[in-house]
This record gives C-alpha cells, structure tokens and sequence, in this order.
DNA sequence: GTTGACGTGTGACACGATGTCATATACAAT
DNA sequence: ATTGTATATGACATCGTGTCACACGTCAAC
C-alpha cells in the first residue's frame, strides 16, 4: 500500500505520478520497470518518489488493484447481462479483455506474459481464491445453476478454478501470439465448448 | 544458448559450474538470481561466465531445458504406463513434480510461482506448443481416445491445452498455498474428474 | 513574531549488479 | 622460436536502488 504522504497530494500532483507509474509498467513488466523513468517522467525528486511508496512492487500493485477492481465490476455486470450463463459471461468477458486498447493493452499484456503467483493472486480474487470469498459468493449467486453438472460448493469453486485457468491461458497465448481476434476467439470458444461437453463420453 | 566455449569446458569445472547456477535459481527465482552469487558460488572470474554464457537467461534456460527434457520422457514413460490414460498419466505426472526433493523441489517452486510466458513456452512443448509438433503427435499416438469425446485432431489439441493449463495451475497453488500433499492432490483429482464428466448436462 | 513540532521535499551518496574490454595466458601447429 | 587462436581475467564504466541528513513550509502555542 502507499503511504499517507500519497494520499494526502494535491490530486493533480498524484494523477501526474500514478499516470506516469502507468506508462512506466506499459512500457516494460514490473521486472524491468525502473523508479528512474518514472520519476524523471513525473519531474520528481528520488526521494519524494520514496515518500509515496515503499517500492517499485508497492506502486505497481497500487495500480494493479485499481484495473482489478474495475474489471471485477464488469465481469459482474457481465454475467448479470448474460442471465448467468456463466460460459456466455466468460465469453463476453475474454472479448472485454482482448480488446482493450493503447496504454491499458500494453499493461494488461506485460501483465499476462509475466504472470507471477503473486500476481495471478490479486487478480484471482474476482474469480474466488477462496470458498470463504466474498467474491466468490456473490459470483455463485448470479450464476444459473439449472443445467450445470455440479453437485456441490466445492465442485462450483473447483469448476471456477479451471475456467480461470483455461482463460488466463488463452488471454497469455492471445498476447505471446499476436494471434488475430477471431482465431483467439474461436479458439477460447472451442475450449469453454470442451469444458460444457467433458472429455469423456458416456 | 551457452556458447561454444562452455561446451569446451572440462567436465569439472562444467559441472562444478552448473551446480552453482542451479544453486542461485534455487535460492530465487530467475529475476532475482544474480550472476555475482553465481561466479563467487563457482569461484571464476566475472570475464569468465560472460565466455561461457550470453547472460544471466542464458545460463537459466540452459538449465530449464535440461530439466524439461528430462521431464518429458518422464512423462511419455508415464502415458504409457497408464496405458494411454491421458487422465491417470496427469495425475501420476502432478504427484511425480509435487513430491520432488530439495534442490529440485526448490528449483520448480521457484519456476512455477514466476511462470513467465516465456518460461511456460519452454515448458509447453512436453505437452504440445503446436498442432506441428513433433512432441504433440507423440504424445496424442500414445492416447488411448477409445471412450475420449473428442471428435478431431483439433479437439484433441484444445483438450491437451486445457488439461496443461490446470495442471499448471494446480502446480502453482500447491507452491504457493504449502498445501499439504493429500489435499493438493485431491484439489486435483477433483478438476480432472470434472474435466472429464463436463460442466453441463444432458 | 519567535519558537518548536511535524509533515514533506530534495538530491547527494553508498552500495551492489551488470556487461565490456584491454591485456594476459595457454597451447597447438608450423 | 613464432605465430595464431582460443580462453582467462579483473578493473572499469554505467546504471539502478534505497537511504539519509538537511531544507522547507505550515500551524499552533506562547
């Protein structure tokens, strides 16, 4: 989290430093991201930047919070939208992503082809990393059970943990190969279709 | 790749100097290792490893495919001890990798909580990066498709996919989550048998 | 209006890591 | 011996990080 210092700056003063920090990590993953560029981009001196926060990771996260915080509303409208056809949110959803443009493109694609744990674990929260989830709750709650072939709580959070895995991938692979939209799409298609099926017959 | 020069070295010194690297990509992971621990570790001169390796990446993937090399034979050993039970050979697989030991166990703990795309890719190809590969069409001869609902070589292909990506997800959160190893694999028998019996109905 | 306390701003600095380069060394071939 | 080629070496330039001592501004108390 950033210091209070952060919070206590005149709003243009910290719009200014949160909108460099963000050309910073379009440019390059964390990794590679530098506390120079971002401060000499922001006019600021190194030591205000230490002021704010504790580290390069630390105002990384910040903005990262904020996008998942946003997209987590949109997933859920998104599945409000779609009757809770949970497939058809995903769908729509993946859509959402992939076709974000400029500064927020590059972020989210430095994002997904650098996905570490601790990553994937702040993102993972608008899907329920835990049954405890208060996301994930809310997510259970809009999702139209009917014709799904689920038995319990455990199987619907163990179903939410592949869907989140088989999209997070074809997200990466949309990205690393620069794939065209509809090959994506028809691809990340065929896989929800294979899950809705099974791969066993009988 | 290494350069010619490593490939010179006397066995000893080779090895003595694998041995080092192995031990700094065990202590952290690849964006954190540096080349200094590693040349001390080793006891060359910093000139030295620069002779034998482009950088510090270089000196990384060397060792990763080594590793991926061996664990793809592993695994067609594996497929065809289970008959061509793509669904029990994964999970005889997952249980080889979680219960690896020390150096090992350290080396893909670190590996699977910074999957960077580039690093999956390396990985990927044990399982089938692409519909060309020499690997996937091994792999998918040893499959046993007689109850698979799966109708192509697409299909199969977008199954394998899949199956990977949970795979490696579960990888990941057994790592992260110091999951005992009882409950991290019935996390996984979990998902391969949704997998198999499918999410929707009828 | 002087003082002190507090929050904030600032940039020089110490430290550590990287990659390079000029020079030294080894050794084989002639 | 001489020359050529491959390899070894470590000092060095460069760059990024995080810290720290000091400067500044505001405000309340006296």
């Amino acid at each position: 989290m950033p210091k209070i210092t952060f919070f206590n700056l005149p709003e243009d003063k910290r719009e200014n430093l949160v909108h460099a920090a963000k050309k910073e990590f379009a440019r390059v993953p964390l990794y590679q991201a530098s506390i120079s560029n971002i401060i000499k981009d922001a006019k600021i001196p190194r030591g205000s930047f230490y002021q704010y926060f504790d580290d390069k990771e630390d105002a990384f996260f910040y903005l990262l919070n904020s996008h998942v915080s946003s997209y987590k509303q949109h997933f859920l409208e998104t599945l409000r939208k779609n009757n809770g056809d949970i497939f058809d949110a995903m769908i729509d959803f993946y859509t959402t992503i992939i076709t974000e443009v400029k500064e927020n493109l590059q972020f989210l694609r430095n994002l997904f082809l650098n996905m570490t744990h601790r990553i994937e674990n702040v993102m993972a929260r608008s899907f329920g990393e835990n049954d405890l989830n208060e996301d994930f709750k809310k997510i259970s709650n809009l999702i139209n059970k009917e014709r799904l072939n689920i038995q319990d709580e455990d199987e619907l959070f163990h179903m939410m943990q592949i869907i989140s895995s088989v999209t997070f991938h074809n997200i990466v692979k949309k990205f690393a190969g620069e794939l065209p939209f509809e090959e994506a799409l028809n691809n990340y298609r065929t896989e929800i279709y294979l899950l809705k099926k099974g791969f066993v017959s009988g």
